[in-house]
This record gives C-alpha cells, structure tokens and sequence, in this order.
DNA sequence: TAATTTTTTTAACGGTGTTAGATTATTTAC
DNA sequence: GTAAATAATCTAACACCGTTAAAAAAATTA
C-alpha cells in the first residue's frame, strides 16, 4: 500500500516542522528561551509529541547543528571554487567563515559554544575594563615610537585578543588538541604581533 | 552598639558563604549545574534565604565574574611587573592572561561567554568535520612547496582557526567592535599568516 | 462493523527561579 | 523580666522546565 509511504512522508514534514519551529524560536528570542512546550506550541501540538521524533531536546539541538555544519561546509566549499590560486581559496574561505558565523549567529553559537547573556553590565562595573585598560596600556607604550591613533592601539589590542580567546574557547570547548601544539601556536602569534609592532621582524611560523 | 557591626559581619560572612558555595558547585559539577536550591543545601539554609543577599540568581554570577575580573587584573599587574621591556611584559601578559583562563577555567567561561556541552558528538556525526578538512587541505596545498609534517599544517590550521574564532566569538558576546575596524583586523590577519606560509611576507599590520 | 494498531493528549514527576505569607528567633522598650 | 517590635528564616506556592506513563482518541486492518 502507498499510503505506508505517504505516512512516512508526513511523519518526515513534522520532523522538519519540530526542527523548523525550535530554530524560529530561537531566532526570535535565544537559546535559553527555547523549550520542548513553545515548539510543540508553534507545531500545534502538545509537547509530549515532540518525543515521538526525537529522543530529547538534545537530539534537536544535535540535529540544528549538523545542519550548521553542513551549510558552513557548502558556504567555504563555494568560497574555495570561486578561486584557482590556493592563497586566494584560503582567503576567501575564511572570509565566507566569517560570514557564516554572522548570517547564522545561531547555528554558530550552537556549533562552538558562544553564549551570548554574559556580561552586559559593563557600566554597573568598571573592573571589567581593567585587563583591558592594563594590556592597551603597553600596546601603547610599545607603539609609541610610530604615533598610533587610538585606532591603531585598537586592532593591535584585538588582534592579541582574538588570537589568544580563539585559542583558549577552541581548548576548552574542544579538548582534543595537544597542550604543546597550543603553546607553540600561543608563543609564535605572541611574538609574531609583537615584532609587527615594533616593526623589526615579521610573521614567520617555522 | 556593637552588636550591629558583628550581625553585619555575619551578614558580609553569609554573602560571601553563598558565593563560595556557588563557585564550589560549579567546580564540582558544572555552570548549568548550578540552582539556588543547591547553594541553599551547600550553606545549609533554605533557598529563599539566598535572595536576601542577592537580587537573583543573575547576581551571584555577575558577583562571580567581578570576582575572575579582579583576579585576571592581578594576574595580568604581577606580569608586568616582572619585566621592564615593554615586548617583554606584553608577551608575559599574554601568557598570564592564557594561564589564567585554564588555572580558573569556570569563571573564564562565565567571564567570556564560553560553553563547554556543545558537540561533543564528533563520533556520531562526521560531518562535523567537513569544514576542518575543507581548509586543512588547501592549507597543505599551500604550503606542499615547504614539505610540511601534519603537525606543520596543524598548527596553521588552529592559527588561523584561534584568530578568526576569537574574533567572531568577542564580537557575538561583547558587540561594541566596530565593522569596520573587524573587518580590518580579520584581514590583516589572514592575508598575514597566508603570507608567512608562502614564505614571501611577514606579518606586518600597519 | 469489530478488533487492532497508531497517534495524540492528559496527568504527573521531579526539577528550576522566584515570591508572599506564616513562623520563629532576636532585639528593643518598658 | 515581660511585652512589643523587628529581623531572620522557613513553608508553601506559582509558573515554568524536560520527560514519562497511561489514558483517550483516531486511523487502519480484518
């Protein structure tokens, strides 16, 4: 009988539908406020139902996931074909990854651990400022041989930054890298920014 | 009449009581872990208690992260202080602040936003890593005239992976960075460690 | 039409953050 | 020292959460 196939094919939209209300929540609201009653609420159904496609709310944030992955593979395999030189392919690729992580600001938080509710109370509490102030401090120092703008001190201060955050949020959300290839990576970035600051050496990871 | 300052003592004694029942819980166990009802058994009161010492549950964790700010503020001071040389007490500081993330890896995450329950699933789910080996090989391509080890190739992998993931991450959770100077920082970084790879440039940001 | 199977819901469990009101303990005033 | 006032603490409840078992409703098969 094709109605068995038909059924499978219903049973197969509400899978889709439960994924698709569980992103539109969060889209609309966060992550923490999405819950297994609101998407049975958008499905017009009751929550218990949710059970019948997926194990538990876990399974559907699995499954949101692996869809993260799979458009932010076709989004740096699409940046790759755009460009025949390897340079030019890796550099478009990192462009398209992080235009990804914009254009899906939730499958990317979900993908690599990035909360969004902390600290937003930087005015109620100035001490947040002080690593910050402390490292801008000697960025400043240091440039003050070439006369930076503010600016200048700026994307020094974030570059340091995001290299080492990038590394320390890879660690701890992804534990399998060697504590001695961090090191090095760390102390390479490290003095590679410095020496581009002080203008004697350059970027050069051997 | 003295008495007021000892019950005022004992009342500071009761906040910081709840604090350090907080923290230890969460070290114990983890972030999501953590409920008032716990903090209340820890310091052997009932729940309600808690909210006459704080305002929230928000509270206790804004205390915290005021508490990781404090203690990164010294880390980074006493890193400083331990060399003259600007370079120097930059890359110390840089250091400090990656020790610091991994001595107190709990208030770091509260600190910055970082989860740790996401995707721990890599084995159920190849597809995760799609987007790792769409770069690692044009990496390799790029740098096939060099004869590198994977470990070679590794490191440039997570290099490129810390900066353009920090970035991301530090613009999803603090959103003050301008688009521009992101954009500016995003690339200067690329087209600099592409360049250390091809061996041709450094890594100068002007 | 009757029996069987599938789909869906209701009701509940134990958990969460939080609040109001009752209760107990402590301090003040006489 | 007792009575009144104040402070400290608890009990009970609310509305929410993820999840499950069992009942009810609907659809399918015989």
């Amino acid at each position: 009988m094709a109605s068995k196939e038909r059924i499978q094919r219903l049973k197969e939209d509400t899978r889709a539908n439960i994924l698709e209300a569980a992103f539109k929540i969060v889209k609309k609201e966060s992550w923490q406020a999405l819950s297994m009653r609101k998407i049975a609420d958008e499905i017009e159904y009751t929550a218990p139902i949710i059970y019948e496609y997926f194990a538990n709310k876990e399974a559907i944030l699995q499954e949101l996931t692996k869809k993260g992955y799979i458009i932010l593979s076709a989004d740096l395999q699409a940046a790759k074909d755009k460009h025949n030189l390897p340079a030019k392919q890796l550099e478009a690729m990192w462009l398209a990854y992080w235009d990804f992580a914009f254009a899906e600001k939730e499958l990317y938080q979900l993908m690599y651990g990035v909360q969004v509710n902390c600290c937003v109370f930087e005015k109620d509490f100035p001490e947040i400022q002080n690593p910050a102030n402390l490292l801008w401090d000697v960025i400043k120092v240091l440039m003050a041989g070439t006369n930076p703008t503010e600016d200048d001190i700026c994307r020094r201060y974030y570059t340091f930054w995001s290299v080492v955050h990038g590394l320390v949020s890879i660690n701890i959300v992804k534990k399998g890298v060697s504590d001695k290839l961090n090191q090095q990576i760390l102390r390479d970035a490290i003095t590679a920014i410095i020496k581009s600051i002080t203008g004697y050496f350059f970027f050069v990871i051997t």
